[in-house]
DNA sequence: GACATTGCTTGATCCATGTCAAACGAATCT
DNA sequence: AGATTCGTTTGACATGGATCAAGCAATGTC
């Protein structure tokens, strides 16, 4: 008990010069000095647990924040009690850039499974950047790419079959996961099945067949949240097949 | 024939500070020297016609664009010819902004009708941010802003039906056209049919049926690219429908 | 002015995926 | 351990929207 507390406090005093998430998080591209003027600013907060929010919906904007471990979800809340997933983030994604402009929270993010989350105060960064050209810069650089990503959902959203979606989602985690040290073909889903098939647009039922398809056909083995990737080729090629309307006419 | 040449010469020789986009474009915000230095460095291109292209996916990123009049479609051009619209821009608004992270474009821009495009230096326009505070802080907001229209259109694709995909679009286009100046209500679409269901995932008979019915539901009357809302409190209504998949449970 | 070409509309049909329903296993509570 | 709840799976069925197929209206071409 006290053990593990110790542990986890251990983990969370790690600052950024030492943090081996330093080429995926904000200090990419920094000199040393640079980075440890960063570290002064960024607040490293105790480990949240399953459920609990990062930030709300509506909130005022103050800080950006950035998944040291575990995992988190960004959704829109509907009315109606219903909610539309946005984005699941890994340990080293930034979060609540959306909220810039409104200086609002514009949606909420939990946490999947017990995580640590660093705090960036915006001010404070922004503050940094304009001394720091190469900072500066590199935020430009993090939006823009935040921007890409929302493109590529857009098209798997508009042009894209389940079996594609579904496809793509693993694939992105299977990278992901492998750009932070870890398996990219064996990996634990922390966000549930229904959760999976909100992001996607795909209902739950859709979500779970397609998995037993996958698994029948050699793509996969799954057994609850463990998903063993089995064919990374094959599902490349699902992927990267032409959107869904462009498959009619066949140029020359 | 030369005395159009002279009209939109002059036209585009209109700095800045003359702007009558100046709320919606850069330099909101700024004072009035701040928007005479941002003045030296956006350059006014002649006029573009219908098909020319801003930009092609590929091409090395060096400007971010603004509609000055006409419109513009942003597309990605997909494998077999086909093509995945990602949006229509209006005078004011900004394009290029998903390029800035590879400094690659990653869409291609081009343009609906007659339309002119001032060009903005990123690198120009960094340099310039990285002297005035408030411009810094706006281009942090702007690209913000676009992170927050690419999250609704993944809600609308997401979970809305065709009826409420084609209800907001029509919405989107009065709202945007009425800041304009122009009328909210009864406007020209510079876009196909084809183009609008590309953009929206749908097929182009969805398209063309649901303005059908729509007209024959009384919400709106339309020929051709002409198209008249008549009920835009019903229209409305229509997109602010709970999404798809939360209307089955209803909270107590 | 006839003839392509292109964009739009309308009808008929089909299918991928949503919806409804039920059962089951795993996890949590008492 | 038994009961409850929640997440998942599977089956049966319904349907929104895609696809296929004409026909038509506007625009451009020679």
């Amino acid at each position: 008990m006290t053990e593990s507390k110790v542990i986890s406090f251990e983990a969370l005093r790690v600052a950024c010069k030492n943090c081996s998430l330093a080429t995926l998080c904000l200090p990419m591209g920094l000199t040393t000095d640079d980075v440890e003027r960063l570290d002064d600013i960024v607040k490293r907060a105790r480990p949240l647990h399953r459920g609990d929010h990062v930030f709300r919906n509506g909130e005022r904007f103050h800080s950006l924040y950035v998944v040291k471990t575990g995992s988190v979800k960004t959704y829109a809340p509907s009315t109606e009690g219903g909610e539309h997933v946005l984005g699941f983030h890994l340990p080293g994604e930034l979060i609540g850039l959306d909220a810039i402009e409104k200086e609002v929270h514009v949606c909420s993010a939990t946490v999947l499974e017990t995580s640590a989350i660093c705090e960036v105060p915006f001010s404070r960064l922004v503050a940094l950047s304009g001394r720091i050209p190469s900072l500066q810069h590199h935020i430009y650089r993090l939006l823009s790419k935040e921007i890409g990503h929302d493109t590529e959902m857009l098209l798997l959203l508009g042009k894209k079959s389940a079996e594609e979606r579904l496809a793509a989602f693993l694939l992105s985690m299977s990278k992901r996961l492998h750009k932070r040290g870890l398996s990219p073909t064996d990996f634990y889903l922390s966000m549930s099945r229904h959760e999976i098939g909100n992001y996607l647009g795909l209902a739950v039922e859709t979500v779970s067949r397609l998995f037993t398809r996958f698994q029948d056909e050699g793509l996969l083995k799954v057994d609850r949240k463990h998903v063993e990737l089995l064919d990374l080729e094959a599902m490349e090629a699902l992927v990267a097949r032409a959107p869904v309307g462009d498959r009619r006419q066949r140029m020359s």
